[in-house]
DNA sequence: GGATCAACCAAGCAAGCGCTAGTGTAATTC
DNA sequence: GAATTACACTAGCGCTTGCTTGGTTGATCC
């Protein structure tokens, strides 16, 4: 019996997850349902994944590659100003977090149901990833862009970005470039 | 059977209980963890509240009463300036999420938990605190202290304070005020 | 054309879940 | 001093949970 894989297979049945564990919460979702939502009967299940919570481990840990991925990209094709890449980094976050929403969703908010092994791995990920805003954020401190402290200023930012996936509509007037733009303006001290 | 009551013996049963849903998270704290955590039975625990949804309720009303009540007392107590209220309201929502943090991390991230009566009413509650909220902002907006689309700051400036609860130590260097003061110093369009 | 192997299924176990029923008891009320 | 009340107990019902077991299927390989 092999497990631990990472076939095709595997990556969609984890976004199928993603949503449910959007849909219910972790605790929630039952193998049962998880194995409906996949096609197939609950014990099956484990053919794919070791067990329930490698299931969540993996959501996360794809969605979190991606932002990485994501992040990277745009760092690499957008201007070289402080301005410029601090603006790129907010409007990646905004879509990797549209786009990817379910993951990143669960990202958020189940985090601490994973074991301790798992969230000793992905917090290298996730630590990666805010070193690519702290790297960003620095720039524009240097730059005379923003005052203040670098750990506060980048904690605040990921904050504002973070939320919002509790208020935000995609099919309302807004895109994620406006957010970005606005939220720019807003911690930048000059004018626009 | 008498079952709702505001006794002082159920604010304290609710504390507990806001305790360990922290700690384990709502789904996963069981009805006995919750009456031995009380020094009680599990049986016991049906006398204080209808049943396990209703403690959540409990947990969350009381949070953000006690948010409410403190961000009224603080606008009343603090200069009439735009500047002067932002700060005053930065502080004093850090502050509740320090001294009442247990509540608050619950209302976070177990609000998908309760069911649709609850949460109607306590949105309610929370609808009130965010009016205050954007009162605040509409003066800085008005002072032209702050720039911007009064929606979107609000939430921006709310996501920057809630998501300090993931990673604020009470232990470390900074103190709330600090908080307040760098994150009205990262937003305010004018030198402080 | 036998061997291999991933992928699936049916059946069910042991544990734990929220909650109820019925009872005991000390304090309070009339 | 009888009745009521608040609060706690014991015992367990009915159900769901994550996961295991043992076996079947169809495709692929040599």
């Amino acid at each position: 019996m092999k497990v631990i894989n990472d076939s095709p297979r595997r990556k969609v049945l984890t976004r199928q997850a993603a949503q449910l564990f959007v849909q219910e919460g972790f605790d929630r979702t039952t193998v049962r349902m998880l194995a409906q939502e996949m096609g197939i009967k609950s014990g099956s299940l484990f053919h794919h994944f070791r067990d329930k919570q490698e299931i969540l481990a993996a959501v996360i840990e794809e969605g979190t590659q991606n932002a990485l991925a994501i992040a990277r990209a745009t760092l690499e094709h957008c201007g070289p100003t402080a301005e410029a890449r601090l603006q790129a980094m907010a409007r990646a976050h905004l879509e990797t977090l549209l786009t990817d929403r379910n993951a990143h969703v669960v990202a958020l908010y189940e985090w601490r149901r994973l074991d301790a092994q798992a969230r000793d791995h992905l917090s290298h990920l996730r630590d990666a990833y805010e070193a690519l805003w702290e790297a960003v954020i620095d720039d524009a401190l240097a730059a005379g862009l923003i005052h203040g402290d670098r750990f506060l200023v980048a904690r605040f930012v990921m904050g504002a970005l973070n939320w919002t996936v509790r208020w935000y509509d995609p099919n309302g007037p807004r895109s994620p470039d406006d957010l970005a733009h606005e939220l720019v303006a807003m911690i930048t001290h000059r004018p626009a």
